[in-house]
DNA sequence: ACCTGAACACCGTTCAAGT
DNA sequence: ACCTGAACACCGTTCAAGT
């Protein structure tokens, strides 16, 4: 005999809303998420749509919130503290790497900063067990939250296109080490891109 | 009495459109090139610009192909390999950020590599000037090209959005470092964040 | 060879009208 | 409080028709 707490009584709330574009976005592409296809997902008009989420723009926030809310904590593996920070930053990425698409509309909205909430908060403890502290921490901070968001944008503009086109060897009179030029033709290892620098930038930024 | 080489007989031609979506797209934004709008700029039938160069994708690619095309050897500085290859890095991302929403196209549509052919090949003189040759000089082309773009890519939508968004101090119960927090809250020096990740980068990548 | 206008299938958004 | 349909001002693109 006991009611649900809440009983629904309207067909499409902001909720469904909010998470049915996100699937759009994030099996397709933001391009996917137009308020008529979004009102055919859900089977309402299209103007039900802007009645609960005001218009595409702040529907657009919306899916934003919804990713930087997502944004938990990361485990973290490894002895000592470079390895920690490492495995830290190796783990964010990886995430990043999973929601090219909302990642790509944070980003474009300026809320970067807010999705990385966690990842400086992990960050600011292991720099404090090396100890760095105030401006200096800050400053590692910014530098290798600017490596993992630059790897990932590249990677994901990367993917797309036609295969980043890698350049015709034949049609390089200007560099004279044919070597080089045949390096430059296969594809780029983001991965191992990533790790390289990295490990340069630890190199710099942490104590010996 | 003697003619020019070429008399034209229309009133637009391909490199008018080409030059006028150019315009549009620099002074604004790829979202200002609109045909009807183009159109308009040039006076003519929207349908006009269909006929001289296809639609509006392939116009899109001519302007990566004149980005291309425009994109000569820089100046380069410095009497030490080191101190000229980071002068050829700065003046190269100097003068992308001069053009940022062509670049951001052209990075789009996977011509990243094309685009920075000429500095490829710049940077391969310099780092044969140091010894690298073959696999290791490419890696290195690869990550100082990869930090150029990123810079470069970052910093441009950085520049778009509710200014980056700072983070509130007041909601950062997970750090306990206040000096961290407030040095966080100002925003991002670009330009140091460069030369930083470059300095990391090339102590890494050349002999000592 | 070059340009036009009409038409089609899409957009986001507003608004008066319904329950 | 919640939803609808019509309407408006935009898109890119095609196509038959004009010179």
């Amino acid at each position: 005999m006991s009611t649900p707490a809440r009983e629904p009584r309207s067909a499409v709330d902001g909720d469904v809303v909010v998470e049915t574009a996100l699937r759009l976005v994030e099996e397709h592409d933001v391009s996917a998420l137009t308020m008529r296809r979004l009102a055919a997902e859900l089977g309402t008009a299209v103007t039900a749509i802007y009645w609960h989420v005001g218009n595409r723009d702040a529907l657009l926030d919306l899916l934003v919130e919804r990713l930087i809310a997502d944004m938990g904590t990361v485990r973290v593996t490894g002895r000592t503290p470079r390895a920690r920070i490492s495995s830290l930053l190796r783990a964010w990425r990886q995430r990043l790497l999973e929601r090219p698409h909302l990642i790509a509309i944070a980003h474009e909205r300026g809320r970067t900063a807010e999705m990385f909430q966690p990842m400086q908060a992990g960050l600011a403890r292991e720099l404090a067990a090396v100890g760095l502290h105030g401006e200096a921490a800050a400053a590692a901070v910014r530098v290798l939250q600017f490596h993992v968001v630059a790897s990932v944008v590249l990677q994901r503009t990367a993917g797309r296109g036609p295969a980043t086109n890698p350049t015709d060897p034949a049609a390089w009179p200007d560099i004279p080490d044919p070597d080089l030029v045949g390096a430059l033709a296969v594809p780029v290892d983001h991965d191992e891109m990533f790790r390289f620098g990295l490990d340069a930038l630890l190199d710099r930024l942490l104590p010996a």
